[in-house]
DNA sequence: CCCTGTTTCAAACGGGCGTTTCAATCAACT
DNA sequence: AGTTGATTGAAACGCCCGTTTGAAACAGGG
């Protein structure tokens, strides 16, 4: 038995000594994020993972399987990674308006964690599988919710449920176009003014402000003061 | 051999239904729009556009130049389609603001067209490839200059041109949630709601009158509150 | 030790892919 | 008609894909 035991790195893999199925789930998980479904490659997964090709097959049954396991692995991390602020009662409704808006802005654009989870969320957002409507109960309903009672809050119960969600959906597309246009936004804006006004904290600050002036609760965007700068958000 | 018949070079009447190759670009788009680069397969492209599987080769080289050749036909082809309007001298910012993003919505979600045209311009929007840079200096970006013009007179020429670039952004990301999350937004909304309050006409009112009122230009939509205080936020 | 069940491995299978081949066909002109 | 060059067609090529195989390596209890 001349077997050559090519076991591929015992030390330079990400993390060898963990279980191998959650290796894979990790590789699979960025492969997946990077380069899609189709595009992606159960070979350069195993490769990644450090282990055979047949593993994917003995653990998880199919690619298909392995991508919805994947997705549903990285939604649970980043549910555990950034959760919403937990404010204290009497929390005033446009504080917390801010810190939602930052706290998506975070989670969708922050450089704090690895971006391939939520480039992978992205992807089934952007073309739903089996996967996205349990990405939707789970995690983006709730969220939704939360915006919606704040900007009630702030409307003084005034408005119907209807105008809220649209309002909402206001909020969150302002978000959003940054993480799924962001390469477009780049080649719009100069590059100097991407680094400092394009940020998350200020894009939190700019649509909060957006927000907060549409509903008539802040000074508008534009009036005579307002060329300068407005202040952000006093600390 | 490596010799493409980019374009007909003969100068007869071009049978514009017949001519292989603008069949292929069709099927090629719609295809591609579906699909993705990837997923898409040349034999399905041929089937469609009932020609041999040679012929991509013949006329395009390959499956790449293929796409990038059928993402610029998609886009010239959108760009007559739908114009922006040609606004009289004269006519007031608001008027023009409310056209243009009644405009961009319609060309994103109308039915009134073939929606693979723009579904294959949202792709590359979203995941960049070579044909990018060109939608976006030929297309995009004149579209970006209108509205950052409209929202500069709106403001009466007060605010800085980030700001103005961060406030069209901010409407343009309101449009683009519906065009790329449709999906989503689908699962959030009721569903007759989303019949009668998300449509292009509605929603281009909506993100007006939310733009106008960040302005301070429009009535709030909160506006039993307009004299309340914003603690935590506003000094 | 042997037996038993689980996990890993190299190798291969069948199929679909993009691409190429080359002979057949067509259109136009001499 | 014959010639020529541009197109089309059926078939095949080589590659890589997801998946399967069957045996080797391992672990634990008798």
């Amino acid at each position: 038995m001349a077997t050559i035991r090519s076991h591929p790195e015992h030390a330079a893999g990400p993390k060898t000594a963990e279980d191998p199925r959650d290796r894979i789930l990790l590789a699979a998980g960025q492969e997946f994020a990077e380069h899609g479904y189709e595009a992606a490659t159960v070979r350069d997964i195993c490769l990644a993972a450090g282990v055979n090709v047949a593993a994917v097959n003995y653990y998880f049954g199919d690619k298909r399987r392995l991508y919805i396991e994947s997705v549903k692995h990285a939604h649970e991390a980043r549910v555990k990674q950034v959760p919403l602020p937990d404010w204290p009662p009497g929390t005033p409704a446009a504080a917390r308006l801010h810190d939602f808006v930052a706290n998506m802005l975070e989670r969708m654009l922050g450089f704090s964690q690895p971006p391939w989870q939520v480039r992978l969320m992205m992807r089934e957002v952007l073309h739903p599988t089996d996967a996205c409507r349990e990405l939707v109960e789970d995690y983006i309903r709730p969220h939704f919710a939360v915006l919606v009672a704040i900007l009630d809050e702030l409307a003084g119960r005034t408005l119907a449920e209807s105008e809220l969600r649209r309002i909402a959906l206001s909020i969150i597309g302002q978000c959003f176009l940054y993480r799924a246009a962001g390469d477009v936004v780049g080649m719009l804006v100069p590059s100097d003014e991407l680094a400092t006004l394009h940020t998350p904290p200020q894009l939190a600050d700019h649509v909060t402000r957006y927000a907060l002036a549409a509903l008539g609760l802040g000074r508008p965007l534009a009036d005579s003061l307002t060329s300068r700068s407005v202040p952000g958000i006093a600390p």
